[in-house]
DNA sequence: GGTGTCTTTAGAACTGTTCTAACGTCCTTG
DNA sequence: CAAGGACGTTAGAACAGTTCTAAAGACACC
């Protein structure tokens, strides 16, 4: 039975993405960061995280989840979106892209920015600095 | 002293509105959409709705203003737009357009959709139908 | 004017999120 | 290695915005 659980280098690398990012890797933290990052880009809740911390025996308090995601996404190493008023989701593709937003499950999925193009952005009333752009496409599905 | 209150019209074509709408045409109803749509294009919370009314003497619960407002959305005298985690606000332009979002102040301001222009906008999945497409340029300040 | 349907209401309930204050953990520095 | 301090975590309470509930009220149509 040579079933070693996903080797330490997953592990080394989300360690190292913490502390470049200026985080303690805590065990909370580190154990929700792989959660996170250990397979492609995400879209979580949450409460989705908290769960799924849940069933993987991770033990941490929801406080700690909370946290954990608003540290993480203060030193871009997510990003928040917001589409519904009472849900935020935290997408671990940092880069530039934009969403399509399924109004039934509620599910969101990535545009890359080559896709959507805009042309010709006003200027900032004030000439205030623009800190993002989001693009938001909501499909009936 | 002839201090009328502004006369009959904007009740008129706001209570027309409402029947267009298929909507009672209450007394809570008309004198929140007088609010709503009385002069110019505006951005309102439900809560700022209810101050508004408080302010004007009209008195009608929350709950009612929260009903009328999702009641005028579903019949598509407003629309929606959910930029923060958990506020929710009401555009009285139904339009195509865009916005500006202050983040300092909570602002919304409308770009007109010929300001902004999106290219190549790809095929959503599973041809589903789009029902919208949000562009929200948040700025600092 | 009576009748049934829709609307309003106050307050309770609910949901997602943040706060609080006590406790743990880790990293010094001597 | 011990003590101290900064930083993290925690459970649960608190909070804000919104929705629900059940009862009372308004409206439209015959």
């Amino acid at each position: 039975m040579r079933q070693k659980k996903t080797p330490a280098v997953a592990n080394v690398t989300v360690l190292e993405r913490l502390r470049e990012a200026g985080l303690r890797p805590t065990r909370q933290r580190l154990a929700l960061a792989k959660l996170l990052f250990a397979r492609g880009h995400r879209h979580m809740s949450a409460e989705e995280l908290f769960n799924e911390a849940k069933t993987h025996r991770v033990n941490v308090s929801l406080a700690t989840v909370y946290n954990a995601l608003h540290d993480f996404t203060e030193k871009g190493l997510l990003r928040e979106i917001s589409i519904d008023s009472n849900i935020s989701y935290f997408d671990t593709n940092t880069g530039n892209h934009h969403h399509f937003y399924f109004e039934r499950s509620g599910q969101l999925e990535d545009i890359s920015e080559d896709h959507i193009s805009i042309s010709s952005l006003p200027p900032a009333p004030g000439g205030a600095e623009i800190s993002r752009v989001d693009v938001i496409i909501r499909v009936k599905a």
